[in-house]
DNA sequence: ACAATTTTTGATACAATATAACATATCAAT
DNA sequence: ATTGATATGTTATATTGTATCAAAAATTGT
């Protein structure tokens, strides 16, 4: 295994599988903390799983109104403020955008490496970034509370050394 | 000195003085490099520094039509895309806002402490967390290009141990 | 100093992102 | 069935950011 290419979803990537078991633990952790994951809240996460990139709330919006439903942006940013407080999807905040949580049953502080020539979005869970940040601001006399980490650059697959 | 209080303006902060630094530094910047620091550029960047807190565009555009004239927005987006290409602020991607630079001699790759009680923000230069980045992404196969590190939490005043 | 060129600013319109407010519907527990 | 809480529908509006073209001002070459 390249064990430097696992977080960009590679050629061999199974999307259909891996958006199917985004969507049954995302089942499970409501199941579990008796949230409803009703089917707009369910149908807005698997839009936002359609790929790995990022996407707007408009943009999810259109999806769900391409057929002549007539949603209102309300609709969708209250579904996506419900999977935000359950970890289900993150917001990029240098996108304004969302993406899937990578592992949404762990609570976790997320790094994201995105990619500015295909647009996917890489999520990490890197100890070392987080103590760093921690230790930073301990010495400036800052408690952290949410640590937003948002790395633009080149995947492996754009990357042009 | 208490070095845990030195990147946020504590009670004693002169800003009168901090502002006029930062008006300085921009006109030796500028002037180096052949860059036309004017009249209109030069004001958007004094009501960027009238605190540290980050000003929204719109708020600045507000600021500056306070006595009736009638700027329009893409007057101060276009005067901060020149601030920012010349590092003399810096853009807030989780609050939507502008700072003032506090270094803007010296490239550097920045965090920012974003106090969520008082809404100032700090920057810091900490190698340990570029390179913390830098040694996450290559794991990953990730060229760095533009690292976004925004730390919301608590300032050192307004902290509640 | 003058014309040519580039850069900056003015002005109008519009695009993209996000929320407020209130009504209706659905669910869950008694 | 009634009630209380949660979720959704609907309309309107707030906030943030760009595109476009015209006019003004500064810069450059002669």
């Amino acid at each position: 295994m390249n064990a430097t290419r696992k977080h960009f979803p590679g050629p061999a990537h199974d999307h259909r599988a891996c958006v199917e078991n985004a969507l049954k633990q995302a089942e499970a952790i409501c199941r579990k903390r008796g949230a409803r994951l009703t089917a707009l809240r369910r149908r807005v996460l698997k839009i936002i799983w359609e790929n790995h990139a990022p996407l707007g709330a408009y943009d999810a919006l259109d999806r769900m109104n391409a057929q002549g439903e007539r949603n209102a942006p309300a609709t969708v940013y209250r579904a996506l403020d419900f999977l935000l407080k359950h970890g289900l999807v993150h917001r990029i905040e240098s996108l304004n955008a969302f993406v899937g949580c990578s592992a949404p049953a762990d609570a976790h502080e997320a790094q994201f490496l995105i990619c500015r020539a295909c647009g996917n979005v890489a999520e990490t869970h890197n100890e070392q970034i987080g103590e760093a940040i921690k230790a930073g601001a301990a010495r400036a006399g800052f408690q952290v509370e949410t640590p937003v980490v948002e790395i633009s650059g080149r995947c492996p697959e754009c990357r042009h050394d």
